[in-house]
RNA sequence: GGGCGGUUAGCUCAGCGGAAGAGCGCCUGCCUUACACGCAGGAUGCCACUGGUUCAAAUCCAGUACCGCCCACCA
């Protein structure tokens, strides 16, 4: 059979994919009797492109459902889309503001249509995109958080939630979007750090002198003028007359206490400060204790409200700017000082956020954190790597009531509502009178009178933390629900470990009574080769679909999973995805060569005597490898296991034994039998090895190297526990002895054409029968005219004399040639200085009593072997050179 | 302010108590009949610093110095 010398993805990778799928090979069957194997998919949001963190978490996800799909496990996994609330509403209003329209101009129906308008055009190329990369989901399990099962559950947990009194409504300081327009949970608001201003202003006495007052420090001059009091500390000295009297705050001349409170800072600024309780949160809870009016200065606009006088109207930070400026002409700033500040901006849009008061919905955490805690300490839910265990837990440890409710249009829609006639409604007058439903109210059940729908919305990640269960049918007790939760494992970023991880937890144990996953697994951030953080302004984003084209998805995946190491953040090197597409394309050839020699049917199998020493080891190699490599998958050591294929693959397979097997093939009979049956037998064990990690060329050459019925999807994973072989002695020897004839031909420069005659001293008996047993292999793979066993060394010159563990020998080229003795003489003695160094390190280590008294007997044994090992070689060595010398 | 990491070959990183490793890059030869997306060979390291524990430390402990990340209502 005719096949190209180089792989080409393209041709072959949406073959297979339609085949897949066409034939429910993803599908999990629930009938199958096989046990279940779950993970539900993070889900990309509908207004997402696939970018690089998404193929980190699918080729990761899809090598363990892979796996286990091989295993012998009904593996699920389910795939999905999230409704992404503000990330949503932001890209279709973009859109429909370059048609002309906006949101406030269509009107809150006419928008959600118009999402779900483009959510149907646009929602699923995201998912499409992941089957470039390969996923196996099971895409007739495909949901999204709007689907209406999804909705009810995200009701249904509502309305417990807040029967239980969890969920509350509050008027409270939260962070506030000016640009989104919405409240934000304290994990939406990022801080960064700041160069900024501090500045000093003199508020005057009540009745005093012009100078005479009080100077505070503040980063934010603009709120002053909704300031309502002057803090001190009580046990500072400086201030105690101050306490009790009052103060002007300038601009607004509004006269205002000077309090004591214990939260502030003495060595702060200048020990005094400013209380404005409706822009500061920390002065929100002084405002409560000392039972101070809330003035509100800025609105949700981001503009200066009626109460800021002559800054009315004004941007924040334009206001600012004048206000620093007033106080300057009216001689009450008293200096600026450089500081350094953190500033919360919006995730979404960046805008600074403000601290606002406003009516919201919370979710009062703590009763729910207590079992989340207790999960991960008691090892219920593994994370791993380990150090996140301590992150999570930290954090848990100091978690805040969740602000769930959003000023938005797309999402889901609070079930609560509001009596204006009898002024009933969540959270209302009349706790005890509650309006929260799972069925829509359409008149006040209390009074009769009309009744409005709360008009936000929840936040995204409320209806995600339900995701492992609502994707399932929950609350309804589904079959799916019965059967495939709790899922196995959490595999994500580490970047959504609070967002998202956290809260599922929570939920999961709330809701089902079960951890919603046995194991999470976060793995790092993909950045680009200098391991910055991807970014558009850098313009080292790179796109996943271009490095499918252009090195083909199994090369991407290779490379993603040989890079992540747990723990690390993964810098992506194109250098090295060069380097796994031509692994592909070794593989393609590795088995194009075994095809040339098998045909395109497996062997007959041969009588295990008729194996040769190469053929052992390789099989046993093999074993070793499977083995290994379902060891690291266990332990989500993906970096690990891809490592260790690749090397067999690579360096044991094609590098040793396809050679060595050229001149069993050539040598007929049984033995060229046997190569030819072990050819075909590692090579389809390895593509079964690799498939999890690169499914298209796997399946494309499983499929080519021999007729068959079904996928390698559905094939078994070589687990190595088989033991059936093992590795025949002093093959070692004998690879070391090519090494050291080839390391002879580099150095004199010998072309690989340049046939040798050689002459080995075999050490021992056992040795000379291993070398006698590869002669062919041996002068194929040194390229040697002529290999003789000799109890001697040649004496006379021009042979060159080496030196391998066990083995002397010497080699001439067969056509005159001559031997460089000098050049030889420096390499052998460079040689043994090596080895006398090494042996000195061992020779020390044993000499010490307490060595070989404390050390255990098996790391004794093995320094004695060792040294005794290097002497022989040092000993070898120096009668190679008394040899050249005579 | 609290927490978590990192410092090993030119670069990106494995190894985490018993002979210093990989990929890329570099140097030397090779179109050897599977593959030049290839073959063979080679060079390269006070494993950040300082102490300690141990028969034995890149590996464990403590401290120092840089670098990074996360959380937090220091005005």
């Amino acid at each position: 059979m005719e096949i190209a010398t180089r792989y080409d993805p393209k041709e072959c990778e949406e073959r297979w994919y339609a085949r897949w799928e066409e034939s429910g090979a993803f599908t999990a069957r629930p009938d199958s009797g096989k046990p279940p194997y779950t993970i539900v998919i993070p889900p990309p949001n509908v207004t997402g492109v696939l970018h690089s963190g998404h193929a980190m978490f699918v080729t990761l996800q899809d090598i363990l459902v892979r796996w286990r799909r091989m295993q012998g496990y009904d593996a699920l996994w389910l795939p999905g889309t999230d409704h992404a609330g503000i990330a949503t509403q932001m890209v279709v209003s973009k859109e429909l503001e370059k048609q002309g329209l906006s949101r406030q101009a269509l009107g809150r129906e006419k928008f959600i249509e118009k999402v779900w308008e483009w959510r149907g055009e646009k929602g699923g190329a995201i998912l499409s995109q992941l089957r470039k990369l390969g996923a196996s989901c099971d895409w007739t399990r495909t949901r999204f958080t709007l689907d209406p099962p999804l909705s009810n559950a995200v009701r249904t947990a509502f309305v417990r939630l807040y029967e239980e009194g969890l969920i509350y409504r509050g008027h409270y300081m939260i962070n506030w979007c000016p640009s989104c327009g919405t409240a934000l949970s304290d994990l939406e608001a990022e801080h960064e750090e700041k160069q900024g201003s501090l500045w000093h202003i003199l508020y005057r006495l009540e009745g005093g002198a012009l100078d005479e007052g009080l100077v505070v420090a503040t980063t934010r001059p603009e709120t002053l003028l909704g300031d309502t009091a002057v803090a001190v500390h009580p046990g500072d000295e400086r201030y105690k007359k101050w306490i009790g009297k009052r103060v002007m705050v300038p601009v607004v001349n509004r006269l205002v206490p000077v309090v004591a409170d214990q939260m502030i800072d003495r060595e702060f600024g200048t020990g005094a400060v400013k209380i404005t309780p409706a822009h500061d949160p920390n002065d929100f809870e002084a405002g409560k204790r000392h039972h101070l009016e809330e003035i509100a200065v800025i609105g949700h606009d981001g503009k200066m409200t009626s109460n800021a006088g002559p800054y009315a109207g004004q941007d924040r930070f334009a206001a600012r700017k004048g206000i620093v400026k007033q106080l300057e002409s009216e001689g009450l700033l008293v200096k600026i000082e450089p500081h350094k500040s953190s500033v919360a901006h919006c995730q979404r849009c960046h805008t600074i956020v403000e601290p606002a008061i406003s009516n919201q919905w919370f979710l009062k955490i703590e009763p729910l954190a207590g079992p989340a805690i207790k999960a991960v300490e008691s090892g219920e839910i593994k994370i791993i790597p380990d150090h996140w265990r301590k992150v999570y837990l930290n954090w848990m440890g100091d978690i805040h009531d969740w602000c769930i409710s959003r000023q938005l249009w797309w999402g889901h829609r609070i079930p609560a509502w509001y009596c204006d006639s009898c002024g009933n409604g969540a959270g209302g007058e009349d706790p005890q009178r509650r309006m929260v439903s799972m069925k829509d109210l359409g008149s006040c059940p209390y009074c009769g009178g009309a009744v409005r729908r709360d008009p936000d919305v929840l936040d995204t990640w409320f209806s995600s933390q339900l995701w492992p269960f609502s994707t399932m049918g929950w609350p309804e007790k589904t079959a799916d629900f019965e059967r495939y939760y709790p899922t196995a494992v959490m595999e994500t970023g580490y970047d959504i470990l609070f967002f998202w991880v956290a809260r599922m937890i929570m939920a999961g144990l709330k809701f089902t009574g079960k951890a919603p996953f046995k194991e999470v697994f976060l793995h790092g951030l993909v950045r680009d080769a200098k391991g910055r953080k991807m970014s558009k302004t850098l313009g080292n984003v790179v796109d996943p679909l271009d490095l499918i084209e252009q090195y083909g998805a199994d090369a991407v995946r290779f490379t993603l999973a040989i890079l992540c190491v747990p723990g690390t953040d993964v810098a992506l090197d194109t250098k090295r995805m060069e380097g796994y597409r031509a692994f592909a394309n070794k593989l393609w050839n590795a088995a194009r060569y075994v095809m040339m020699q098998a045909g395109d049917r497996e062997p007959e199998e041969p009588a295990k005597d008729d194996l040769g020493p190469w053929d052992l080891w390789i099989l046993s190699e093999f074993e070793k490898t499977a083995r290994s490599a379902n060891e690291a998958l266990e332990a989500f050591k993906f970096y690990e296991a891809a490592d260790l294929l690749y090397h067999f693959t690579w360096h044991s397979f094609c590098d040793w034994y396809l050679e060595a097997s050229k001149p069993a093939i050539q040598a007929g009979g049984n033995r060229a039998a046997a190569a030819r049956w072990t050819l075909f037998k590692v090579l389809e064990g390895t593509l079964r090895l690799l498939h999890p990690i690169m499914p298209f060329v796997t399946e494309e050459l499983w499929q080519k190297i021999a007729p068959r019925d079904g996928f390698i999807a559905d094939a078994a994973y070589p687990s190595g526990k088989e033991g059936d072989y093992a590795a025949p002695g002093h093959l070692a020897v004998v690879m070391e002895l090519v090494n050291k004839m080839r390391n002879v031909r580099a150095e004199r420069g010998l072309s690989a054409s340049a046939q040798l005659e050689a002459v080995v001293v075999p050490a021992d008996d056992g040795l000379a029968k291993a070398v006698e047993g590869s002669k062919d292999e041996i002068r194929f793979l040194a390229r040697l005219s002529s290999l003789s066993l000799a109890s001697s060394l040649p004496d006379e010159q021009p042979w060159a004399k080496g030196v391998s563990g066990g083995c002397r020998f010497a080699m001439r080229a067969a056509t005159a040639g001559e031997t460089d003795a000098g050049r030889e003489r420096q390499r052998l003695e460079n040689d043994l200085k090596k080895v006398l160094a090494d042996h000195a390190k061992f020779a020390a280590k044993l000499a010490n009593p307490s060595f070989a008294e404390r050390a255990p007997a098996e790391v004794v044994e093995k320094s004695r072997k060792l040294m005794e090992e290097y002497a022989k070689k040092a000993e070898d060595i120096r009668s190679a050179i008394q040899s050249l010398k005579d």
